[in-house]
DNA sequence: CGATTATATGGATCGCTGTTCCGCTTCTCA
DNA sequence: TGAGAAGCGGAACAGCGATCCATATAATCG
């Protein structure tokens, strides 16, 4: 009992090469397979595990839950901190990657309304993170510029696409309105779930506003 | 070596008295006077290697620093948290409190100024902590109520004294402006240590563009 | 295919933490 | 001054992150 190991959900992530310590760009091995799958699940479990009891959930119950031992986890992620920031930049990546998804499915102005609540998604969750990231432990400082490097691109050219299609206003930087979001999702955390949704329609409907006409209209002219 | 005990700085705080069990006023013995010291002399401990080696400094070292044993800490504080949210309280109220002294010994102006410098540096001095705030960790609930109910009469009385001078606009929110200097304080983390002092003197600066006349000026007319 | 070797594993173990417990000391007050 | 209450110190406990190494296993080669 108390042994179903979580298995890795989807796609393996191709951790595949480190780095070697000798360049950038040293030939540096694969991994085993054996490895690859317990990273994997490593990180399905850490996920798992830090939705449930949080970012300080112990190792030890990260690793039963992933079916290895605690060797394995130090092994792969020399600190707890590894884990986390691991975690962490796969559901960035994860919710960043659904950003062209999403473009390429709805039009522009709508694609950027679900992107945004995605992304509303994404920050509820994140609350324990959140304080460790402003904690000053300088394990998490490379975090916040990763969060910009994913999430600016993606957003932006959703914004882009909105807004050369007129229907958002044109002056929008994609950094604002993450914080924006992010500040909503976060000051809202006791109250009903759909508050948070509410507050982002609204602000929503302000970006639309004052959208202007097409002003890089191309094509059908 | 490494046992030179540190002693409560000034004013002993008087904490003589703990709240029974049996309601909020029940008569509740007194401190015994040894026991009355080492209180004082674990917050002062505890105030210093805060400082020093942060919030998460182990109590063991606090123990040392004030002289005692770990058992006297928990027999005072049951609980880590409850050493921090002490001395937190504590440098809370001598902030708020040299709110008075400033007003009575300068005239209202610069009683505002000096005591947002003052303010600045409690804040300064508050960065790990903030993130123990937000940490989600209920043992920390009360402290945002404790922070507004001092120092938003303290402020308060500032911003009244100021605006009825004429010297500062009087549509102020002593919560908003607490809230924009902490702002500053924080976001300016590694800049040149007069960086933040120069933000500060251009909020107040911008307090004063639009004063009015004094609007409740009374007395020598 | 079997042997060989680099690689990976797991859990006992270490050092450090917060917290508890209790025999002993110290203060208080009549 | 002499009980007796109040307080004290530090050994001990449980849980944590991190380390280590004898063992097990995947990859490679003859």
């Amino acid at each position: 009992m108390g042994r179903e190991r979580i298995e890795p959900g989807g796609q393996s992530a191709t951790v595949g090469r480190l780095e070697a310590a000798g360049g950038p760009d040293a030939p540096a091995r694969p991994l085993r397979a054996d490895a690859q799958r317990n990273v994997d699940a490593l990180l399905a479990a850490a996920k798992a595990v830090f939705a449930t009891s949080g970012v300080n959930a112990p190792v030890r119950e990260i690793a039963a839950n992933a079916g290895v031992g605690v060797g394995t986890v130090y092994r792969h992620f020399p600190r707890r901190s590894d884990l986390v920031t691991a975690v962490f930049r796969r559901e960035v990546d994860a919710c960043a990657d659904e950003a062209p998804v999403l473009a390429a499915e709805y039009e522009p102005s709508e694609a950027l309304e679900r992107w945004l609540y995605r992304y509303a998604d994404f920050i509820a969750t994140k609350r324990g993170l959140a304080a460790a990231l402003h904690s000053g432990d300088p394990a998490f400082d490379a975090l916040p510029a990763y969060f910009e490097k994913r999430f600016r691109p993606a957003l932006g050219s959703l914004i882009e696409s909105a807004a050369a299609a007129g229907a958002i206003r044109g002056d929008l930087d994609a950094m604002d309105l993450l914080q924006a979001v992010a500040n909503l999702c976060l000051h809202t955390a006791g109250e009903r779930p759909d508050h948070t949704r509410r507050m982002i329609a609204l602000l929503i409907d302000g970006l639309r506003y004052r959208a202007s006409a097409p002003q890089h209209a191309r094509g059908n002219w």
